[in-house]
DNA sequence: GTCTATAGATTGATAGAC
DNA sequence: GTCTATCAATCTATAGAC
C-alpha cells in the first residue's frame, strides 16, 4: 500500500513538473534534470515509470487532453443535437463557445492546469515532429467534427475559405492560451488582464465575427 | 577581391541554411553543425563569422526583417497620412492589408524568403528568451504603430477589448506564417493551398470583421 | 579565411547496488 | 522503487596549424 501510494506520488510528481517545464521550455529545451529536479524526485525516475522523455510527454497530454476533448466534442455534439432538434444549422457562435468555453475553463482549475492549457497552446508550434504528432492524434478528430459543423453553419461559404477560417481561428486560440496570463506591464496603461469569461467573451465574438464575414 | 568575395559567399552561406533550418527546427532544436552541413562549410566559420549561435540568429533576423518593417511602418504611415488628409479615421482594412500584404508577398521572392516568413511566424512561440527579445526588438514599435491606428480606427471600443482583438489578430497572421504551404493532403478534399493573393484578401476579410464586431 | 582537433558542458538513457 | 555512477552522444565554442 505504502510501495502503491509512493509510486502514485512520484508518478504523479514528474507529470506535474513535466507540465510546468514542457510548457515553459518547450519539448527539447526542457532537460529530465530540470523535470526531476522540480519534481524532486531522483533523475532515474522518469525512466523506471515513463520509459522515455517522448513517452512521458505523451502521458503528460494523456492525463488531462483526453478528458478535455471528450468535453469539448461532448459539447459540439450538443451542439449539433439541439440544433437538428430545432430543424435548423447549428449557430457559429455555439460551436465556437462550445470548444473555447471548456479550454479556458479548464485552466482555472490551479496552476497545473495553467501550464498545461500554455503547453497545449504551444504545441502546434513546437519544432519537435515527435511532439507534433502527439498532439495532432489527440487533436484531429475534434478538428474534424469542428470543421463538418462550420460547413453546416456556413453552407454558402467556398470549402478553400471555411479551411483556412479554421485556421485563423486555430491561430487565435493557440496564440491566446500560450499568451493568457504572460504579458508583463505595458508602457500604455492598456489593461490585458481581462478575466478568464471576458475572454471567452471577446474571443467568440471576434472569431464569430470572422467566420461569418461576407 | 577574391577573399572579400569569399567571405561574403561564406557568410551568404551561413545565413541562407540558418535561416531555413531556424525555421524549420526552432532556435534551441537547431545545431550549428546542421547548418554548417547545409550551408556546405566549416563548422568553425560560423563563430568565425558570427561570432555565437545567438548572434547569427540576430544576423538572420537582422537581414530581411529590418527592411521588411521599414515597408509595413512606410505603408502604415501612408495610410494614416491619406486618412489625415481626408479628414477621417484610417480604415481597420487598409491598417491590416499595410501588415499583411508586404508580409505575405516578401515569402513570394523565394525559397529564403518563404522560410524566413516561417521563421518570424515562429517567433512569438519561441522559448528561448534570447530569440524572444531579439524578435521583439524589431517588432515593438511596428505593435505599438499599429495599436495607436488601431485605436483612432476604433475610438469606441474599451482599451481592453483592442489590446485583446489585436492580439488574437497577431495570433492568426503567426499561425498563417507558420502553416502556410506546410499542409499535407486533407481527408476531405478542401482545398488549403490558396494563391498568396487570395489568402491576404481572406485573412483581411476575416480579420477586418473581427476587429469591427459590435 | 578555412581547416582539424578538441575542450568543456549538457543531454537521454541505463547498469547495478540497496 | 530509489539511488549513485556512468556511458555514449550531442552540443557550442575555441585553439592552433595551414
Amino acid at each position: 500500500m505504502e510501495q502503491i501510494e509512493s509510486k502514485q506520488d512520484t508518478k504523479k510528481l514528474i507529470l506535474d513538473a513535466a507540465e510546468q517545464v514542457f510548457a515553459r521550455e518547450g519539448f527539447h529545451n526542457a532537460s529530465l534534470r530540470t523535470i526531476t529536479g522540480e519534481a524532486g524526485v531522483n533523475l532515474a525516475a522518469v525512466n523506471y515509470h515513463f520509459g522515455s522523455k517522448t513517452a512521458l510527454l505523451e502521458a503528460v497530454f494523456d492525463r488531462h487532453l483526453i478528458p478535455l476533448n471528450r468535453l469539448r466534442k461532448e459539447r459540439l455534439e450538443y451542439v449539433r443535437e439541439v440544433a437538428r432538434e430545432e430543424g435548423h444549422s447549428p449557430r457559429v457562435d455555439d460551436i465556437l463557445r462550445a470548444v473555447i468555453e471548456p479550454t479556458l475553463t479548464f485552466r482555472e482549475a490551479g496552476p497545473g492546469a495553467e501550464a498545461f492549457i500554455t503547453l497545449v497552446g504551444r504545441a502546434l508550434s513546437e519544432p519537435s515532429e515527435t511532439a507534433q504528432q502527439i498532439f495532432m492524434h489527440h487533436m484531429q478528430p475534434l478538428f474534424v467534427l469542428a470543421h463538418e459543423m462550420l460547413k453546416e453553419a456556413l453552407p454558402n461559404l467556398p470549402a478553400s475559405d471555411l479551411f483556412w477560417r479554421l485556421q485563423f481561428a486555430i491561430g487565435t486560440m493557440s496564440h491566446t492560451m500560450r499568451m493568457y496570463g504572460k504579458f508583463l506591464p505595458v508602457p500604455e496603461g492598456v489593461a490585458p488582464d481581462a478575466d478568464t469569461e471576458s475572454l471567452i467573451e471577446m474571443m467568440i465574438r471576434f472569431l464569430t465575427a470572422g467566420m461569418e464575414a461576407a
